[in-house]
DNA sequence: GTGATACGTGCAAACAAGTTGCAATTGAGA
DNA sequence: TCTCAATTGCAACTTGTTTGCACGTATCAC
């Protein structure tokens, strides 16, 4: 959110843009994860001109910031959620109509400890998707 | 394997050629997911001569023939690993020097019937996958 | 508030991964 | 061996993402 936004800019000796805010405001928003062109998309439909690489550009510096979390669903692009105000959670993608919806659940922390004693690497981070068929599709 | 592969191919009408033996090939030999141009690489090596869009053209029936899996890693490319002989299983990937280990677990079962109930989707398929740090990049 | 400066942005172009159209080639059944 | 549809290679294309550069603008010091 803005507060947390201002913050870690100025930490990084990074400004507060329009853009910035409205880029963060749209991923608020979004009931599920947007790829560069969707929030590229409404921003325009909110008569909000920003570029396209400025959306990619912003998406970065986000993710940085740790504010936004990039996700991959077997679509071949990136998409991106807020960090804010939302639990750690995972996601379910139909393979008929790509319909997105979240999981509120994760039961991956013990896991995690044993994938450290086993691989010997250090977790930072994991990523669980579910692909199948909704309601309506099935 | 080649029986399968056989099999499969006959199932659909399709063919056995030196490509599809070559790349299915090069995939089993692989002891981690590979990327097309990975694929494409390996090949020339061996002087196999195969165009890349063949290699594409090849995972996508490998994939559809169920001989294959995709996996994403957050790199923005798909990559490609055989299911012949091996267990389900996940991976872990380096966020240093991208090295990626397979993860011999999967404790998902309970999960997946958890998530069908919740979400009233039909769970065909899950992505798990870890990053963080490698021993030698830590 | 004003000015200086480094960060941010838009535009065009480049890149990278993956796909498509089409003519030439080839596997597999008759 | 012949036939014909499946397969391949090549070129061109599409889509997602990144980079270079000149111009614009937040932010800080005064």
């Amino acid at each position: 959110m803005m507060t947390n936004l201002i913050a870690g800019l100025r930490a990084e000796g990074r400004r507060l843009t329009r853009s910035r805010k409205a880029i963060l405001d749209v991923l608020e928003k979004s009931k599920y994860p947007l790829s560069a062109a969707d929030v590229h998309a409404r921003l325009k439909r909110e008569q909000v001109a920003v570029d396209l690489v400025t959306v990619y550009r912003t998406l970065a510096v986000l993710k940085k910031l740790g504010l936004i979390a990039q996700v991959e669903l077997g679509e071949g692009q990136f998409r991106y959620e807020t960090r804010h105000g939302r639990e750690h959670h995972h996601h379910i993608r139909c393979r008929g109509c790509g319909r997105i919806a979240d999981l509120m659940l994760c039961p991956l922390k013990k896991l995690t400890a044993l994938v450290e004693r086993e691989t010997r690497f250090t977790v930072e981070e994991h990523s669980l998707e579910f692909f199948g068929w909704c309601p309506k599709c099935r």
